[in-house]
RNA sequence: GGCCCGUUCGUCUAAGGGCUAGGACACCACCCUUUCACGGUGGUGAUACGGGUUCGAAUCCCGUACGGGCUACCA
């Protein structure tokens, strides 16, 4: 490639970020790392009614969160701002103008109750979804069917207008898609779309081309639900600045959920988060889950995202971010949606969590706890717990209660498995433990199991029916790593005083 | 309805003319484990259908069916 690759992200800040939109992020920034370009953030705000409060920033902390940093966008500055399309309002009707008076566009003065009246009119059972294009231009009220002294009059006066694109009939459009080849389509099916709209501001059409143009995009990659509106786009990138200038297009496949596209209320419907962060929407108050808070890891969200529409030919799963540059190509990006699977995403973050050494874990883990009320004052102490238990742990979550009981003493020990085979013999057992531990000079996994036996076989009784109980006594529940393992990390004052307790407990 | 995209185990996918169609998740069984997991071994399970092209097709072509997307002064 001669000219450095820019790629950039182009959400519109409308609500949450989604698996798809951060996907899309994905692929954008591993292009963009793999050819050395840079990626740019572009908020694509120009409907001014769907604006949302917060919605901006919460993409920006969902990046961040991923540690997918863009060179460019609103929060990172760069040379070819503003990168906020509400900002860059005034670049946009020139080019509309310019269309106009070279043919390609037009004025349309129709008013949304004509536009409605139209859509009724010419709604029959064959064709349900009339459009504003070739045939129907000519019936409405715009600068084609007006006289050129009427459209003057109508602009001096200010009368509400839109500017639209002037289809041609009968053209063969065709360009080639990075992942689908080429992909053809007949102008004479294309409407004529809205460029700019009456309050002045472009829609996506026109700002995408402008925006792609005046920032030098190389490459523009977005989701597959865009792809019928690749023609306009090739239309205006010939019209506007030659199409030799136009960058390469890549329709990513879409992620689908149990029905079709996945949406966030199917995360509400089948109990897993759709979107990246908790996001809740300003307006109506209402939370919808995201990843991080659910519990992943952001490796594994990515190396789970990167997975849904990609894969290297060999039998890898896990990747980091660094392989994922190193391999990824989009050739071997699919050309079909791929359904989210829920419990594949949490295999891959159970696999990070086993992968990621302590020190990684350290921070989400200790951060997690001290929210959830317990006191993490010892650094080493916190390290050697998540080593004992990370394994068992498929949310970060899961930390909670794996490790709960190295931070407090249980509440409510299950006395109930206990009791039922309880008795004197056993608790005499106890009795002598807790005198022996007390005499340990070395507290060690070793040496506690060791101790334990030989106190077991003079009382003449099976260690394992003596190990439920001290795990009982130590845990709280069925549930842990080793019991000696256990109390080694617990240390002798805490190990003697929980089995004092749950004896105190059961005379 | 029209246009566009797609179609390999339930799900994510490998195999880009020559295999007993491979792996992973999930599921089941067994092993390991004096708890629960981890782990290990094995198992169930797929080329949508019909025509071509070819010595040979999951792979190339055509049709059908099915799925999805788009069809706003939303992105």
């Amino acid at each position: 490639m001669d000219k450095k690759v820019r790629v950039r992200f182009a959400p519109s800040p409308t609500g949450g970020l989604h698996l798809g939109g951060m996907r899309t992020v994905l692929y954008n920034y591993l292009f963009a790392k793999k050819y050395k370009g840079d990626f740019i953030v572009r908020i694509e705000d120009t409907d001014q009614s769907r604006y949302v409060a917060g919605a901006e920033e919460y993409i920006f902390d969902c990046l961040k969160w991923c540690g997918l940093e863009p060179n460019e966008s609103v929060q990172h500055g760069g040379s070819y701002g503003p990168y906020r399309q509400s900002e860059r309002k005034e670049l946009y009707r020139k080019y509309a103008e310019q269309l106009v008076n070279d043919g390609y566009a037009y004025y349309a003065f129709d008013t949304t109750e004509e536009l409605d009246k139209m859509r009724n009119d010419f709604k029959t059972e064959k064709n349900p979804s009339p459009q504003y294009d070739h045939s129907i231009r000519t019936k409405m009220r715009n600068s084609l069917t007006l006289t050129d002294t009427k459209v003057k009059e109508l602009l001096a006066t200010n009368t509400r207008h839109v500017i639209r694109i002037k289809m041609p009939e009968q053209e063969s459009i065709s360009f080639t898609d990075m992942i689908r080849g080429e992909v053809n389509f007949d102008s004479s099916l294309v409407d004529d779309k809205v460029l700019l709209k009456a309050d002045g501001m472009p829609t996506y059409h026109l700002a995408v081309v402008v925006d792609d143009y005046l920032m030098e995009i190389t490459h523009a990659f977005r989701g597959e639900e865009w792809l019928p509106s690749a023609p306009v786009h090739i239309l205006l990138w010939k019209y506007l600045f030659g199409i030799e200038k136009m960058p390469e297009w890549a329709h990513f496949p879409l992620i689908l959920g149990p029905n079709g596209k996945l949406s966030k209320r199917d995360g509400a419907k089948y109990g897993f988060p759709v979107f990246a962060m908790n996001w809740t929407d300003p307006k109506t108050g209402d939370l919808t889950e995201g990843f991080k808070e659910k519990g992943f890891l952001p490796e594994a969200f990515i190396n789970l995202l990167a997975l849904l529409g990609w894969n290297d030919g060999t039998e890898q799963e896990i990747f980091t971010v660094d392989d994922l540059i190193d391999k990824f190509t989009m050739e071997r990006v699919h050309s079909s949606g791929a359904h989210f699977d829920y419990e594949k995403a949490k295999w891959f973050n159970h696999e990070w969590i086993k992968k990621l050494e302590v020190s990684g874990l350290r921070f989400p883990v200790g951060e997690l706890l001290t929210k959830n009320g317990f006191i993490v004052s010892d650094e080493t102490y916190l390290d050697k717990v998540i080593e004992l238990v990370k394994d068992r742990c498929t949310l970060l979550t899961d930390f909670i209660e794996q490790s709960s009981f190295f931070f407090a003493t249980p509440e409510h020990p299950d006395l109930d498995t206990i009791k039922s085979k309880w008795n004197d013999q056993k608790q005499l057992f106890f009795r002598e433990l807790i005198r022996a531990y007390k005499l340990l000079s070395l507290w060690n996994t070793v040496d506690l199991e060791k101790t334990f036996k030989e106190i077991a076989a003079v009382h003449q009784l099976k260690p394992g029916e003596l190990m439920l109980p001290f795990r009982i006594m130590l845990v709280g529940g069925k549930f842990g790593p080793g019991v000696f393992e256990i109390a080694d990390v617990l240390g002798k004052t805490e190990t003697l005083k929980r089995i004092e307790k749950t004896l105190s407990l059961l005379s």
